[in-house]
DNA sequence: CCGTATCCGAGATGATACTG
DNA sequence: CAGTATCATCTCGGATACGG
């Protein structure tokens, strides 16, 4: 389980919640199941870009244990398997929105009119 | 400089914010500066248990670089600082407040009544 | 009191090869 | 296709000692 990499994670929520989503990929993750659910595992690699097979299985892996993603396998061959969020990463992807969109107005380069939309997602 | 930790933080609102408060001991400073502003090198290094000298000052300066905490020198003997948020500070601490309570509500131990208030603390 | 300078280890990530 | 196994790398954080 992820949820006590980081110091209070057993009595602040904050701190829960970001073991949670601690993991280099695990937005950009969140984010793409969000758009689309039920990815395969090669879409998603190739989705996110730069992430290795090993991680992006471990990641999954985590977010599966803490309820955030379901793994729906399809015994076929060849063999198939599709990633969605829950309801509890639908709403941890809700509960992440007013942190996008303070990133969004105070970080990211002044963007043109009309382009960078409410939830601009990576890659 | 924090914000190009994370991938897609040149273009993704979430992962720039992210950046921002990567740093294992960032948010437990963001909360404390938010209890009471003012707060000086000392008491931070007390106020959160086990963070090393090093390592507050550095995360307390990518803090600062970012924009997110202000720091006050007063030329005294002996020497006396002082940390507090910015109002970009304050902004992202009421955008983490959301994520707190999906934590809260959704990975916290259950709360008996009364305990836990909407935004509990590190420590 | 408020840091900085070094050294070091642990853990997370990356690259690649291999398997059901 | 969807992973696992293995090894290399790399960054972060911890411990300690020293300086303004």
């Amino acid at each position: 389980m992820a949820v006590v990499r980081r110091p209070g994670a057993d009595h602040c929520g904050i701190a829960a919640a970001m073991a949670v989503i601690d993991g280099k990929w695990k937005v950009s993750l969140l984010w793409e199941l969000e758009r689309s659910p039920r990815r395969r595992f090669g879409e998603l690699r190739r989705l996110v870009p730069g992430v290795s097979e090993k991680v992006l299985a471990a990641q999954l892996r985590e977010l599966e244990n803490d309820g955030i993603v379901h793994r729906e396998v399809y015994d076929e061959v060849p063999p198939r398997v599709e990633y969605s969020l829950t309801p509890l990463g639908e709403e941890l992807n809700g509960a992440l929105e007013a942190l996008g969109e303070w990133g969004t107005k105070h970080l990211l380069p002044a963007a043109a009119p009309g382009r960078l939309p409410e939830r601009p997602g990576p890659a």
